[in-house]
DNA sequence: CGATCCCGCCACATT
DNA sequence: AATGTGGCGGGATCG
């Protein structure tokens, strides 16, 4: 090609070298074969690869034939590079049989290109951003390994970070999945409140004080600290069933790393995170764990020095806001990356001083509604006084190889986190590309409101009765002003609004949606008053263990409440009316029993995991309200009157709403709402009424089990919440014939004894894993309790509790997939092909990686104007 | 030339 | 025993 080319274009373009070189060794090389000037252009020119440069040039310049080989190469590339996609980041496989062009290529792919965050990029353009929630996208890394041209041990490392943000779960061997950006803000926050009680004292202290004084400090700390505490909350769902063993696990400890990583920088005040406090204070944190041994000696060997970590917040507006403390900023944070400097606002200072970062590996966490946290790393850092302790420190010890294997995870973290952003700011970028929930850096965006409302959801309620009384509806407490306010009819009867996820039930206790469900079947398998208690006991013993642990997280809620005003109305409303505190209480959790805290037990799978993680994330509040409650202790009676209502309310058409609305979507679930009486907590469930009356049946054993397709809402959620999911809505869509699927139309669940009022989500949709323990792992020992105060103790054992009980939590994604036929014309079949062929294709025809992605956008768009009209329309309840 | 961090061997875990 | 995972040392690259 090139000696095509230079046939061609060195005679009318003379340019770069050739001129220069003939001129200048017209005497020196006379040898060289004029005919064959080949090698000068073929050579790699001494000159830095100005890839970009020489490539367009050669391109341009190149005869159409040419053009088409590139575009074949092009083409070729798995995955479209970022923007700046001229960087010749050639392609690692050069199929053109064209051997020059290989020549040319050849060039080794430079380190650069061979980095981790490049190749974290091109995974996550696989990827859709946030996929709908029917499809379940899996992942195959041996796939992915030669799609990318990689060695499976690098997707190991994209997917063990990518896995700590939640964006996907391990399904099975070799085998994981894909869930997109739709938790990442509340796992984003839940990992700050986590990280909020295990290192925000550290960090502040760390960021204001003298390196010496750090020592000290850690060492008060732990004294002071039981080990509990510094447990890990974060692999929230991960760690899994399987035993101790699997939590001793070293293996994980990428994983877990890179949550504590995120987390420092969440609960970073200063905004500036160096590495060596992140080394000191997670080496220090990892010695507690359980594998302490192992960590021990990277603790001792905790470097002085190496590159400084930063993060630092850009921030171009007020300057106020730029101090405001991080807690304000969560709602709106969000994962970035970044992977080069070089992006148009660059104009951060920090950039100009940090000439590290150009590297190229920088992450960031970024909030959108102030500034951007950015992480970098750094060499010669001038301006700020945080970093020059430590610089001190890095040039007067030779790093230690331990520390450098630390900071190597943090490299990994940010290069790989880096990207995430990246993506996510594409996204947001592209106006049409919004997410539901996702959150865009515009304050005051609708799109936060998923986030925030976890909290708004599940308000703490001082006294249950009122929560649970008001008749008529949602009407007075906390609920959920979102949609019946503007969707309920004059009739006061719920309406469902074209776009509304779900309904507003005005007082009836009972509530079917979607109509077109015979309650009958339902009720028929009903369980009785008992098994209800246990259900709820179950439900309760079913939070997440991370939720559990929460328990000062009120520290950073609340305050963040101010924060709040850019959010949707609907939201804040929803806070205002739990006014009460929603984290106050939560019980400290006892990190004790690591195993326990992680996830429910028994033979669930990873998938599994995930979901619990995720009504982690959906009720952070829950915990709280749990708590809350628990204070209240519900007696059996008030569990019975419960029941009772329920029962008699079901009988009661009158009572009893069916919106035909629902009807016009094709997959809507069906669900029979149960309205929680008065004094109860709030809890309801949602039964999904269109599956098979089979599909309903709870055990009578005393251990309670129960297997049942339905979502359990706390009722002050309700309203506010687009909950629901419901594997008959999977099913039509989802593409994938998973056997998982099926298993999803009954999900068995139990959950044991702890009888607070923790709102529960239970989908059905979520449930992945085919092998769903039949048994119950309810420990024994452990009864329902109806009533119960939830000491820490409790709350300890719930956790345990909650271990055993494989629950499952319906993404609130769902939501979206219910939307979209509504909302948009587009059909999750037509946007489905495009996510999943881009996975299959052949390189070449993933040339349009763009188009499906802009579908993507859309619809993800869709369903984030819908949810936020929701959102405000909830909002004027008055 | 020191700092980074990619490569891939190999130990440990799981199947 | 085979295979999946990922820890970690070595050395190529980068700045």
């Amino acid at each position: 090609e090139n000696i095509f080319d230079r046939s061609r274009m060195a005679p009318k373009t003379p340019i770069k070298n050739e001129p220069v070189d003939l001129s200048k060794q017209k005497g020196c090389t006379p040898e060289r074969n004029p005919i064959t000037p080949v090698k000068l252009v073929d050579r790699p020119q001494p000159d830095p690869w100005t890839p970009t440069a020489n490539l367009k040039m050669l391109v341009s310049a190149a005869s159409p034939d040419m053009r088409d080989r590139e575009k074949k190469k092009e083409l070729f590339r798995p995955i479209e590079n970022s923007e700046q996609s001229d960087t010749p980041d050639s392609l690692q496989y050069d199929m053109v049989d064209d051997s020059t062009v290989d020549e040319f290529e050849k060039q080794r792919p430079s380190r650069k290109q061979k980095s981790l965050g490049l190749l974290c990029q091109k995974f996550l353009a696989r990827y859709p951003s946030y996929p709908l929630s029917t499809e379940k996208t899996t992942i195959s890394l041996d796939e992915v390994a030669s799609i990318l041209g990689v060695e499976r041990r690098r997707i190991y490392d994209i997917v063990n970070v990518l896995e700590s943000l939640h964006l996907v779960s391990r399904v099975a061997k070799n085998q994981y999945c894909w869930h997109g950006r739709h938790n990442l803000s509340q796992t984003l926050k839940t990992l700050q409140e986590a990280g909020e009680l295990q290192y925000g004292e550290l960090m502040t202290f760390f960021q204001h004080k003298e390196q010496d004084l750090e020592y000290k400090f850690v060492e008060r700390k732990k004294e002071t600290i039981p080990d509990s505490q510094f447990r890990p909350l974060l692999d929230f769902s991960e760690s899994d069933c399987t035993s101790a063993s699997a939590n001793s696990r070293k293996d994980k400890s990428l994983r877990i790393m890179s949550q504590k990583f995120v987390m420092l920088f969440l609960v970073s005040k200063t905004k500036i995170v160096t590495l060596d406090i992140a080394a000191k204070i997670l080496i220090e944190d990892t010695q507690d764990t359980v594998d302490h041994s192992k960590f021990k000696n990277r603790c001792s060997a905790i470097p002085r020095k190496a590159g400084l970590l930063m993060v630092t917040w850009e921030d171009k507006r007020h300057h106020s806001e730029r101090v405001s403390p991080p807690s304000s900023f969560f709602p709106h944070l969000y994962v970035l990356s970044m992977t080069s400097y070089d992006e148009p606002r660059g104009h951060s200072p920090t950039s100009d001083a940090m000439p590290g970062m150009q590297r190229g590996a920088c992450a960031l966490y970024e909030t959108c509604a102030t500034g951007k946290q950015r992480l970098t790393r750094h060499a010669s850092f001038n301006d700020t006084q945080p970093c020059e302790g430590t610089r001190r420190k890095v040039s007067s010890e030779p790093s230690s190889p331990r520390r450098e294997r630390q900071d190597e995870y943090c490299s990994k973290m940010i290069n790989l986190a880096a990207v995430c952003r990246q993506k996510i700011e594409e996204d947001t970028r592209n106006p049409s590309i919004t997410s539901p929930l996702s959150l865009l850096p515009v304050p005051g965006d609708s799109d936060f409101c998923v986030n925030p409302l976890p909290q708004a959801v599940f308000p703490v309620v001082q006294a249950d009765v009122p929560n649970l009384s008001v008749p008529n509806g949602i009407g007075s407490q906390a609920l959920h002003p979102s949609t019946p306010a503007a969707s309920k009819t004059e009739n006061g009867k719920p309406t469902l609004l074209p776009n509304q996820p779900f309904l507003c039930f005005p007082s009836s206790s009972l509530f079917m949606l979607c109509g077109g469900l015979q309650e009958d079947n339902l009720r028929e398998t009903l369980p009785t008053t008992g098994d209800m208690a246990n259900r709820r006991a179950e439900a309760q013993a079913a939070v997440p263990p991370a939720a559990c642990q929460k328990r000062s997280s009120h520290k950073c809620a609340l305050p963040s409440v101010p924060a709040d005003d850019e959010e949707p109305a609907a939201k804040k409303q929803t806070v205002e009316q739990s006014d009460v505190p929603l984290s106050l209480v939560v019980p400290k959790k006892p990190s004790e029993s690591p195993k326990a805290e992680s996830t429910p037990g028994n033979g669930c799978t990873s998938a599994e995991h995930l979901e619990a993680f995720r009504l982690d994330l959906a009720s952070p509040a829950a915990p709280e309200a749990a708590d809350k409650e628990s204070t209240k202790p519900l007696n059996s009676q008030e569990q019975e009157k419960w029941s009772q209502n329920k029962d008699l309310d079901e009988p009661s058409s009158g009572k009893e709403h069916i919106s035909k609305e629902n009807t016009n979507q094709p997959f809507l679930p069906q669900y029979l709402y149960v309205r929680p009486t008065a004094g109860l907590s709030s809890f309801n469930f949602l039964f999904s009424t269109n599956q098979a009356p089979g599909a309903i049946s709870l055990a009578a054993s005393q251990l309670p089990s129960l297997s049942v397709p339905c979502v359990v809402v706390p009722s002050a959620a309700l309203a506010s919440f687009p909950l629901v999911c419901s594997p008959t809505i999977t099913s039509p869509l989802s593409p994938v014939p998973d056997g998982s699927f099926s298993a999803a139309a009954s999900m068995n669940f139990s959950m044991s004894g702890l009888a607070s009022t923790t709102p529960v989500f239970i989908g059905t949709t979520t449930v992945v894993t085919p092998k769903v323990s039949p048994t119950p792992s309810v420990d024994p020992q452990q009864p329902a309790h109806p009533t119960l105060h939830l000491s820490p103790v409790l709350t300890r054992s719930c956790g345990a509790v909650k271990l055993d009980s494989p629950v499952c939590m319906g993404h609130p994604v769902t939501l979206l997939k219910l939307q979209q036929p509504s909302s948009a014309p587009l059909t999750p079949k037509s946007i489905r092909p495009a996510c999943h062929e881009a996975f299959f294709k052949t390189p070449g025809s993933l040339g349009d990686p763009v188009a499906w992605k802009k579908s993507e956008g859309n619809l993800t768009r869709n369903a984030s104007s819908v949810q936020r009209r929701l959102e405000i329309s909830g909002t004027s309840p008055d």
